[in-house]
DNA sequence: TTGTAAGCGTTATCAA
DNA sequence: TTGATAACGCTTACAA
């Protein structure tokens, strides 16, 4: 008997647990028992095992932990095209930490909108390979009829909600917000406003554009006569819109955009042409992104708890996992802040 | 005997393998074939299976297959804490989209550094459940001496290289790219430069600042003079680079910066003080961000081809993957492009 | 071409 | 407290 004793790991790749059952000598029961609640095993006995557990670097095989637990502890977290933006990674890391300390891990969909990704998912949806999904959209993947909704598993919507069906959902205050924006111009003499929209029928969209037209009524102005832009929330989409206001006679003075890239490109190009942004026009973005602090000028705009969004979005999940009832009709509300920076300033 | 039979389909959650064969009138075994090689099959007992598949909703268990067949199709992508900026995403995206187009699933690790997070995901390597690894960090997890390298599962390297050991990579021509950058300022007349690093030993770091100080001593220039600064490729990072840029006299007229995020952060912070890029500074930035083409001015920079990378080397593993040999030194090159906005004129 | 049956590695039930 | 054993749902020799 030689003093290191490994050899009742077999040469094919790593230990089971049969092999810590041999090397510890107990039964499989007992490992597994070992492993999973520890506190129903003599503590002797636990011994052995964890002793062999180390000794073997055994880790037990994931895919018949699920089989048989039924279980995956795996989340998936259905994203948008925006992705690319500065505004999801944000809410992203607050569903991941949420999701890690919890023990459960993170798929993303839909970084792009490929067919071929959306049957995947939805084949590991379906087969019973996910636990739960988050989704920061409205747009659900289906094909061929079958949409991930019907799986069966707890859904959980961050900043969306869905649109036949009913699911726990963490929101904005988006109309608020959009009531911010719009009062500060006003409060600060504009009344040429401009609307630089998000992708239309957007939860978001609809929310913030009530608030906008809601705030114009009541100051006594005709919400029809603002120039409204549908924007998609990009660089290059407040760009276009600033392009189109360039052509409006007379030109708002205010514009309110439902996404700091919106309100950047637009300032971007109106300075472009000799413009002036805040002395010409006044702008109000929306997201609170990290360059709002580094563009010219800095961006009023309203912030955002990205992180918190995500992070209660993913203990809502969590507490549907573990059985706790949530109902469908569950809204968490989160607030936004209107921070004043450069870019308005009183009407002349 | 009912026109719709569903009886076939047991009240408990899904259909099973077995529910379909019965359905079917055949063996579990066929049902298997039909869905995994449809042509080991008749015509005529294919279209009976694919026929009950469908009635039934049937998706195959994804654990019972992982545990049979040995392989996940799930791939972990490790990324840095950059995340949050605007580089990544982009990798991702091509990385994704190679990944789905071959059926594999990818799972992001480190959004955070969390322990939790990284033992989880130690664990999920460990225990069979990821078929490959691509790291876009040279750091790799590892808890308590169990580092995923020992895994022995295939890794690619994008835009790293690992420390100990070799993997196949795929890189950018970083040494390349830092020369056109230095060389674009040498060639505007600018003769004192200052360099504004990223995290200090990165691959990517080395070699640019290997190729800056090469083109300065090229030029008859001491390099061991050229003030650096050690940023993270953050905004703020690069405000904090322009602070220190400030108290220095004589004052650099030419900056290479790491990353277009340090570049803007500069920026802003030499305009708030009353400077000007590019009449008193001119400013090169690194990664080609689309917020390059938005800011004032518009920024001179490296373009990387992000999609690509992440493409090949999502490719690389694919490869490795399907049993194809891979040398450990396996290296693709990408070229990087010098963009020239307006950030940099020639000096006074 | 199809069916039978033996695993894949774990967990949970039941008995000892 | 521990051990034997039957699932979990699928794939794949091997046999028919």
């Amino acid at each position: 008997m030689t003093p290191a004793q490994d050899n009742s790991t077999p040469l094919t790749g790593a230990a089971r647990i049969g092999d810590v059952a041999r090397a510890a000598g107990v039964s499989t029961a007992t490992v597994s028992r070992t492993l999973t609640y520890p506190e129903r095993v003599r503590a002797e006995t636990r011994q052995k095992v964890l002793d062999a557990v180390r000794r073997l670097d055994y880790t037990p095989n994931e895919a018949a932990r699920v089989l048989r637990a039924g279980a995956s502890r795996m989340i998936l977290v259905q994203i948008p095209h925006r992705f690319g933006g500065a505004f999801f990674p944000g809410v992203l890391s607050g569903i991941d930490e949420q999701l890690a300390k919890h023990g459960y891990t993170m798929i993303m969909g839909s970084l792009d909108d490929s067919e071929n990704k959306a049957r995947r998912l939805i084949d590991l949806v379906f087969a019973g390979q996910l636990d739960g999904i988050i989704l920061l959209t409205g747009h659900v993947p289906a094909i061929g009829g079958r949409s991930m909704l019907d799986a069966g598993i707890p859904i959980v919507s961050i900043c969306a909600e869905l649109r036949d069906r009913q699911s726990p959902s963490v929101l904005l205050n988006d109309e608020d917000c959009a009531v911010l924006q719009t009062q500060h111009l006003l409060d600060l003499g504009h009344r040429r406003l401009m609307y630089v929209a998000g992708i239309p029928n957007n939860y978001n969209e609809v929310h913030r554009y009530r608030g906008f037209c809601k705030t114009l009524a009541k100051a006594g102005l005709d919400p029809i006569e603002a120039p409204r832009y549908e924007g998609d929330y990009t660089l290059a989409s407040g760009a276009a819109a600033a392009r189109a206001f360039l052509t409006l006679k007379p030109r708002p003075t205010g514009i309110v955009c439902c996404s700091d890239e919106m309100a950047i490109g637009f300032i971007k190009v109106i300075t472009d042409v000799g413009l002036s942004c805040p002395r010409d026009v006044s702008i109000v973005g929306f997201d609170g992104i990290e360059f709002a602090d580094y563009c010219e000028p800095t961006l009023t705009t309203i912030w955002q708890p990205r992180a918190e969004l995500g992070a209660s979005g993913a203990r809502l999940l969590i507490d549907a996992l573990s059985g706790k009832p949530i109902a469908a009709d569950t809204r968490i509300m989160h607030r936004g802040d209107l921070r004043v920076r450069a870019s308005t300033s009183p009407i002349w």
